[in-house]
DNA sequence: ACCTGAACACCGTTCAAGT
DNA sequence: ACCTGAACACCGTTCAAGT
């Protein structure tokens, strides 16, 4: 049975295979997750781009779950942080909220599956850390800033999440929503039909922005500048 | 191999058993969502509670997603609307988001889903319809309700999804929260440990009014009143 | 026209058996 | 110590065959 000179998955088939490893798990993963997105992100699909069964992930890797917030660490992990500068605290948080956005929109899914379960690791901890910091550089009372870095948290999810729509069907989804919008009959709903163009005005990058100044201008308001 | 005595699987073993439907689909589905939640609801175990088989079902559903789909319109649909009043435009605005974030909650993991693919039915856009309206009858700019309502779902569905996770196991979350905070290094994580009272303090009903309040704050000051 | 039940192509996870 | 591969208990969806 044995054939020497055509041996069925030996070692020399793929160059220094890498031996299996907790990075090696996560890297490959991460690749996945990047081209085909979260959907297409199985045990089964991972150990078969390591050249392995799905048994031999669990070695190094404690189930599906736990290699997602692995996955979700090193997306985190990413994400630059800046020294909180009072003078320029409000761009410092628009430029890490949205390098955050930006950093899960790269990986589809991975947002959605945060959100489900939010992981509290290390890295997770250090990008609030720096958020609060922000927050409290620009004056923001220390109950406001606790409570403002949940609400932009979920601004950053959402805006991923619609953002990762848009990509998969840019044209499709955004013509799709005026259809919607413009086939409503206006007797039964007079504001949307006649804010059609309002409700689909602006890009993610836009709105996003928008929403991020809506809460600082909200919470700052009732901060005694 | 008949038995007459014993037959196998007789309709007569249940109590008039109601014919197959759209809504007798949707009404199972419901109830598994609300008593095991997302994870348990597939199309096997719906089929099952009706006493038939899963492939049964698409007769009269287009599939797993167009369920979901009819389970959230049927879910929105029990959310109360209340007709705009710009004398208390801003407390409707409170109960009709807390109503639905209430019926999400009800159906634990269907907030997540929605998220994932928005459903453009007529009932969402009802209750857009109407929030439209409430911000408007608030005196918001008609840019600003447009971008504000997308804000404001953006909340609700975060809170659903926070209290959710707060339901399942709702000691084990917060102490958790709590230590894993006061676990942190100091020397690398001052602002977190600092803050740790803050950044746990209130429950899901104070901190959702709390974010409502913030982005009507923020919206309403840029407009001139 | 509707339902059944088997089949197909997948899952995550476990675990005895090998090396 | 690590890996393999089969097994278990599930999935969504399709479709020939029955009634």
């Amino acid at each position: 049975v044995t054939e020497p000179d055509r041996p069925p998955r030996s070692r020399r088939d793929r160059p220094a295979k890498a031996p299996l490893s907790r990075d090696a798990i996560v890297q490959a993963a991460l690749a996945i997750l990047r081209s085909d997105g979260l959907g297409a992100l199985s045990m089964r699909r991972v150990a078969t781009a390591l050249d392995t069964g799905a048994g031999s992930l669990y070695v190094y890797v404690d189930g599906r779950d736990a290699l997602l917030e692995a996955l979700f660490d090193h997306i985190v992990g990413t994400v630059t942080l800046p020294s909180p500068d009072p003078a320029g605290w409000r761009e410092q948080v628009h430029s890490l909220l949205a390098g955050l956005r930006d950093a899960l929109i790269e990986h589809p899914g991975i947002a959605a599956a945060a959100m489900v379960d939010p992981p509290r690791t290390e890295v997770s901890m250090r990008l609030l850390e720096n958020l609060l910091g922000l927050l409290l550089a620009g004056g923001i009372g220390d109950q406001d800033a606790a409570w403002t870095a949940d609400i932009l948290s979920a601004q950053v999810t959402y805006a991923a999440i619609e953002a990762e729509l848009r990509r998969t069907e840019p044209d499709a989804i955004a013509a799709e929503v005026s259809t919607t919008l413009a086939t409503l009959p206006p007797a039964e709903f007079p504001v949307i039909t006649s804010h059609a163009a309002a409700l689909v005005a602006g890009d993610v990058e836009h709105r996003f922005r928008y929403a991020i100044d809506v809460v600082l201008d909200g919470v700052l308001a009732r901060t005694p500048s």
